[in-house]
DNA sequence: ATAAACCCTTAAGTATACTCAAGAGTCAAG
DNA sequence: CTTGACTCTTGAGTATACTTAAGGGTTTAT
Protein backbone atom coordinates (compact mmCIF):
# COMPACT_ATOMS: atom_id res chain seq x y z
CA UNK A 1 0.00 0.00 0.00
CA UNK A 2 1.19 3.64 -0.40
CA UNK A 3 1.71 5.97 1.83
CA UNK A 4 -1.89 7.78 1.86
CA UNK A 5 -3.31 4.39 2.91
CA UNK A 6 -1.02 3.91 5.99
CA UNK A 7 -1.98 7.13 6.82
CA UNK A 8 -5.56 6.42 6.79
CA UNK A 9 -5.48 3.15 8.52
CA UNK A 10 -3.02 4.19 11.06
CA UNK A 11 -4.63 7.83 11.98
CA UNK A 12 -0.97 9.31 11.43
CA UNK A 13 -0.48 11.88 8.90
CA UNK A 14 1.23 11.32 5.67
CA UNK A 15 4.13 14.10 7.15
CA UNK A 16 4.48 12.35 10.41
CA UNK A 17 4.82 8.99 9.07
CA UNK A 18 8.00 10.56 6.69
CA UNK A 19 8.77 12.38 9.48
CA UNK A 20 9.51 8.83 11.44
CA UNK A 21 10.92 7.24 8.64
CA UNK A 22 13.52 10.06 8.87
CA UNK A 23 13.42 9.75 12.58
CA UNK A 24 14.12 5.52 11.74
CA UNK A 25 11.21 4.91 14.16
CA UNK A 26 9.47 3.21 10.64
CA UNK A 27 12.51 1.36 8.70
CA UNK A 28 13.06 2.88 5.16
CA UNK A 29 10.30 1.74 3.32
CA UNK A 30 10.68 -0.05 0.03
CA UNK A 31 9.97 2.18 -2.99
CA UNK A 32 8.02 1.45 -6.32
CA UNK A 33 10.13 2.15 -9.61
CA UNK A 34 8.46 5.66 -9.43
CA UNK A 35 10.21 6.58 -5.64
CA UNK A 36 6.49 6.05 -4.10
CA UNK A 37 7.39 4.31 -1.22
CA UNK A 38 5.75 0.42 -0.57
CA UNK A 39 4.07 -0.35 2.86
CA UNK A 40 3.29 -3.60 4.64
CA UNK A 41 1.03 -4.77 7.23
CA UNK A 42 4.10 -4.86 9.29
CA UNK A 43 4.10 -1.01 9.24
CA UNK A 44 0.63 -0.67 9.81
CA UNK A 45 1.13 -2.38 13.25
CA UNK A 46 4.24 -0.62 14.42
CA UNK A 47 2.85 2.39 13.17
CA UNK A 48 -0.11 1.60 15.89
CA UNK A 49 2.27 0.39 18.14
CA UNK A 50 3.52 4.10 17.76
CA UNK A 51 0.33 5.88 18.40
CA UNK A 52 -0.35 3.40 21.38
CA UNK A 53 3.12 4.47 22.98
CA UNK A 54 2.61 7.82 22.03
CA UNK A 55 -0.44 7.93 23.92
CA UNK A 56 1.05 6.92 27.18
CA UNK A 57 3.66 9.53 27.51
CA UNK A 58 6.75 7.72 25.86
CA UNK A 59 8.88 10.19 23.69
CA UNK A 60 9.95 9.53 20.37
CA UNK A 61 13.30 8.09 21.39
CA UNK A 62 11.91 6.07 24.26
CA UNK A 63 9.78 4.19 21.67
CA UNK A 64 12.36 3.60 19.01
CA UNK A 65 14.07 1.29 22.20
CA UNK A 66 11.32 -0.40 22.94
CA UNK A 67 10.87 -1.37 18.73
CA UNK A 68 14.48 -2.29 18.76
CA UNK A 69 14.74 -1.02 15.14
CA UNK A 70 18.38 -1.47 15.46
CA UNK A 71 18.76 -4.70 16.52
CA UNK A 72 16.70 -8.16 16.47
CA UNK A 73 17.99 -8.68 19.63
CA UNK A 74 15.42 -10.47 21.53
CA UNK A 75 16.95 -10.40 24.91
CA UNK A 76 17.86 -6.25 24.65
CA UNK A 77 14.40 -5.83 23.78
CA UNK A 78 13.10 -8.14 26.63
CA UNK A 79 15.63 -5.79 29.36
CA UNK A 80 14.41 -2.47 27.89
CA UNK A 81 10.73 -3.90 28.13
CA UNK A 82 11.31 -4.50 31.49
CA UNK A 83 13.01 -1.69 32.42
CA UNK A 84 9.87 0.64 30.67
CA UNK A 85 7.79 -1.87 32.61
CA UNK A 86 9.52 -0.95 35.76
CA UNK A 87 9.50 3.26 35.19
CA UNK A 88 5.79 2.90 34.85
CA UNK A 89 5.63 0.83 37.68
CA UNK A 90 7.18 4.23 39.55
CA UNK A 91 5.29 6.43 37.41
CA UNK A 92 1.81 5.00 38.07
CA UNK A 93 2.42 5.02 41.82
CA UNK A 94 3.36 8.92 41.81
CA UNK A 95 0.16 9.37 39.42
CA UNK A 96 -1.65 7.75 42.29
CA UNK A 97 -0.21 9.84 44.83
CA UNK A 98 -1.08 13.31 42.81
CA UNK A 99 -4.74 11.59 42.38
CA UNK A 100 -4.74 11.72 45.94
CA UNK A 101 -3.44 15.26 46.53
CA UNK A 102 -5.59 16.66 44.09
CA UNK A 103 -9.26 14.88 45.50
CA UNK A 104 -7.93 16.22 49.84
CA UNK A 105 -7.39 19.50 47.35
CA UNK A 106 -10.85 19.80 46.00
CA UNK A 107 -12.57 18.40 49.36
CA UNK A 108 -10.93 21.22 51.20
CA UNK A 109 -11.41 23.73 49.17
CA UNK A 110 -15.21 22.44 49.59
CA UNK A 111 -14.85 23.07 52.92
CA UNK A 112 -13.45 26.78 53.29
CA UNK A 113 -15.32 29.84 53.69
CA UNK A 114 -15.47 31.83 50.40
CA UNK A 115 -13.71 34.20 51.24
CA UNK A 116 -10.88 32.28 53.10
CA UNK A 117 -7.53 32.10 50.99
CA UNK A 118 -7.33 29.19 48.90
CA UNK A 119 -5.96 25.92 51.02
CA UNK A 120 -4.01 24.36 47.77
CA UNK A 121 -0.77 26.35 48.82
CA UNK A 122 -0.89 24.86 52.16
CA UNK A 123 -1.56 21.58 51.62
CA UNK A 124 1.20 21.52 48.79
CA UNK A 125 4.90 22.27 48.08
CA UNK A 126 6.43 20.47 50.41
CA UNK B 1 14.76 36.17 49.55
CA UNK B 2 16.39 37.13 46.30
CA UNK B 3 16.03 34.93 42.86
CA UNK B 4 19.15 32.82 43.75
CA UNK B 5 17.91 31.20 47.09
CA UNK B 6 14.46 30.43 45.84
CA UNK B 7 16.41 28.68 42.96
CA UNK B 8 18.46 26.78 44.80
CA UNK B 9 15.89 26.19 47.42
CA UNK B 10 13.29 24.61 44.64
CA UNK B 11 16.25 23.28 42.25
CA UNK B 12 14.41 25.53 39.61
CA UNK B 13 16.83 27.32 37.75
CA UNK B 14 17.03 31.37 37.54
CA UNK B 15 15.92 31.50 34.44
CA UNK B 16 13.13 29.16 34.87
CA UNK B 17 11.82 31.14 37.83
CA UNK B 18 11.86 34.54 35.12
CA UNK B 19 10.38 32.11 32.56
CA UNK B 20 7.53 31.18 34.90
CA UNK B 21 7.10 34.58 35.93
CA UNK B 22 6.66 35.22 32.65
CA UNK B 23 4.35 32.74 31.87
CA UNK B 24 1.86 33.65 34.86
CA UNK B 25 2.81 30.35 36.49
CA UNK B 26 3.94 32.48 39.46
CA UNK B 27 2.88 36.57 40.38
CA UNK B 28 4.66 38.92 38.93
CA UNK B 29 7.57 39.34 41.89
CA UNK B 30 7.63 42.21 44.60
CA UNK B 31 10.98 44.23 43.89
CA UNK B 32 13.26 46.23 45.82
CA UNK B 33 14.29 49.67 45.18
CA UNK B 34 17.20 48.38 42.89
CA UNK B 35 14.80 46.15 41.02
CA UNK B 36 15.35 42.92 42.62
CA UNK B 37 12.79 40.09 42.93
CA UNK B 38 12.01 39.23 46.32
CA UNK B 39 10.27 35.95 47.35
CA UNK B 40 8.63 34.57 50.74
CA UNK B 41 7.82 30.90 51.61
CA UNK B 42 4.45 30.71 49.88
CA UNK B 43 6.81 30.78 46.64
CA UNK B 44 8.79 28.77 47.57
CA UNK B 45 5.94 26.57 48.24
CA UNK B 46 4.40 27.13 44.95
CA UNK B 47 7.39 26.12 42.99
CA UNK B 48 7.98 22.93 44.48
CA UNK B 49 4.40 22.00 43.53
CA UNK B 50 4.98 23.39 40.14
CA UNK B 51 8.01 20.88 39.91
CA UNK B 52 5.75 18.15 41.44
CA UNK B 53 2.74 18.47 39.02
CA UNK B 54 5.75 18.84 35.97
CA UNK B 55 6.95 15.32 37.02
CA UNK B 56 3.64 14.09 36.69
CA UNK B 57 3.75 14.59 32.90
CA UNK B 58 1.37 18.41 33.67
CA UNK B 59 2.04 21.03 31.04
CA UNK B 60 2.73 24.38 32.49
CA UNK B 61 -0.87 25.69 31.30
CA UNK B 62 -2.39 22.90 32.96
CA UNK B 63 -0.09 23.29 36.01
CA UNK B 64 -1.09 27.42 35.60
CA UNK B 65 -4.74 26.01 35.97
CA UNK B 66 -4.56 24.23 38.91
CA UNK B 67 -2.73 26.87 40.78
CA UNK B 68 -5.70 29.17 39.72
CA UNK B 69 -3.37 32.26 39.49
CA UNK B 70 -6.04 34.42 37.79
CA UNK B 71 -8.86 33.75 40.10
CA UNK B 72 -8.94 32.85 44.22
CA UNK B 73 -12.26 31.66 43.35
CA UNK B 74 -12.21 28.26 45.31
CA UNK B 75 -14.92 26.53 43.59
CA UNK B 76 -13.71 26.73 40.43
CA UNK B 77 -10.10 25.23 41.65
CA UNK B 78 -11.61 22.58 43.14
CA UNK B 79 -13.91 21.65 39.98
CA UNK B 80 -10.47 21.79 38.18
CA UNK B 81 -9.22 19.78 40.57
CA UNK B 82 -11.56 17.15 40.47
CA UNK B 83 -11.08 17.12 36.30
CA UNK B 84 -7.44 16.69 36.93
CA UNK B 85 -8.03 13.74 39.50
CA UNK B 86 -10.16 11.78 36.62
CA UNK B 87 -8.33 12.10 33.91
CA UNK B 88 -5.22 11.03 36.24
CA UNK B 89 -7.79 7.83 37.03
CA UNK B 90 -7.97 7.47 33.08
CA UNK B 91 -4.14 7.80 32.91
CA UNK B 92 -3.22 5.36 35.59
CA UNK B 93 -5.57 2.65 33.78
CA UNK B 94 -3.60 3.70 30.44
CA UNK B 95 -0.30 3.15 32.33
CA UNK B 96 -1.16 -0.29 34.13
CA UNK B 97 -2.42 -1.72 31.11
CA UNK B 98 0.67 -0.78 29.20
CA UNK B 99 2.81 -2.34 31.84
CA UNK B 100 0.82 -5.70 31.74
CA UNK B 101 1.83 -5.38 27.94
CA UNK B 102 5.44 -4.91 28.29
CA UNK B 103 5.79 -7.85 30.66
CA UNK B 104 4.02 -10.11 28.38
CA UNK B 105 6.70 -8.79 25.81
CA UNK B 106 9.43 -9.37 27.66
CA UNK B 107 7.98 -12.62 28.90
CA UNK B 108 7.75 -13.55 25.13
CA UNK B 109 11.06 -12.65 24.36
CA UNK B 110 12.37 -14.58 27.35
CA UNK B 111 11.12 -18.08 25.20
CA UNK B 112 11.14 -17.42 21.98
CA UNK B 113 14.17 -19.15 20.05
CA UNK B 114 16.70 -16.54 19.53
CA UNK B 115 16.39 -16.66 15.93
CA UNK B 116 12.66 -16.49 15.65
CA UNK B 117 11.33 -12.89 14.81
CA UNK B 118 10.97 -11.09 17.69
CA UNK B 119 7.24 -11.32 18.88
CA UNK B 120 6.46 -7.90 19.61
CA UNK B 121 4.95 -6.55 16.65
CA UNK B 122 2.61 -9.62 16.68
CA UNK B 123 1.62 -9.10 20.20
CA UNK B 124 1.09 -5.40 19.98
CA UNK B 125 -0.21 -2.77 17.12
CA UNK B 126 -3.43 -4.28 17.11
C1' DA C 1 36.76 51.27 46.99
C1' DT C 2 37.14 47.49 44.21
C1' DA C 3 36.53 42.75 42.82
C1' DA C 4 33.54 38.79 43.06
C1' DA C 5 29.11 37.37 43.18
C1' DC C 6 24.56 38.42 42.17
C1' DC C 7 20.77 40.56 39.65
C1' DC C 8 18.52 42.99 35.58
C1' DT C 9 16.48 43.03 30.49
C1' DT C 10 15.89 41.73 25.79
C1' DA C 11 16.57 38.68 22.34
C1' DA C 12 18.02 34.73 20.24
C1' DG C 13 18.96 29.66 20.39
C1' DT C 14 17.75 24.54 21.55
C1' DA C 15 15.17 20.10 21.64
C1' DT C 16 11.09 17.56 20.62
C1' DA C 17 7.59 16.46 17.59
C1' DC C 18 5.51 17.69 14.26
C1' DT C 19 3.24 20.71 10.24
C1' DC C 20 3.09 23.42 6.13
C1' DA C 21 4.65 25.31 1.69
C1' DA C 22 6.66 25.28 -2.84
C1' DG C 23 7.56 23.21 -6.89
C1' DA C 24 7.48 19.12 -9.46
C1' DG C 25 6.73 14.21 -10.94
C1' DT C 26 3.15 10.04 -11.24
C1' DC C 27 -1.13 7.53 -11.68
C1' DA C 28 -6.17 6.53 -12.57
C1' DA C 29 -10.51 7.81 -14.51
C1' DG C 30 -13.24 9.60 -18.09
C1' DC D 1 -4.73 12.60 -23.12
C1' DT D 2 -5.72 15.53 -19.76
C1' DT D 3 -7.35 16.59 -15.19
C1' DG D 4 -7.35 15.73 -10.45
C1' DA D 5 -5.69 13.08 -6.75
C1' DC D 6 -1.60 11.36 -5.00
C1' DT D 7 3.36 11.38 -4.10
C1' DC D 8 8.12 13.27 -4.00
C1' DT D 9 11.93 16.47 -1.77
C1' DT D 10 13.78 20.30 0.66
C1' DG D 11 13.31 23.66 3.73
C1' DA D 12 11.01 26.58 6.70
C1' DG D 13 7.48 27.35 10.44
C1' DT D 14 4.95 26.09 15.04
C1' DA D 15 4.32 25.05 20.04
C1' DT D 16 6.21 23.96 24.47
C1' DA D 17 9.55 24.64 27.83
C1' DC D 18 13.30 26.15 28.60
C1' DT D 19 18.53 27.93 28.02
C1' DT D 20 22.15 31.00 26.67
C1' DA D 21 24.15 35.30 25.36
C1' DA D 22 25.11 40.16 25.57
C1' DG D 23 25.61 44.06 28.00
C1' DG D 24 25.03 46.36 32.06
C1' DG D 25 23.59 47.66 37.10
C1' DT D 26 23.93 46.17 42.54
C1' DT D 27 25.70 44.13 46.83
C1' DT D 28 28.91 42.30 49.77
C1' DA D 29 33.20 41.17 51.63
C1' DT D 30 37.91 42.45 52.15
Amino acid sequence: MKIGELSKRTGVSIDTVRYYEQQALIPLATRTQSGYRQYSEDDVARLKFIVQAKELGFTLREISQLLGIQSNDCQQVKSVAEAKAQELEERIAKLSRMRDVLLEMAAECGQSASDDPCPILKSLGE
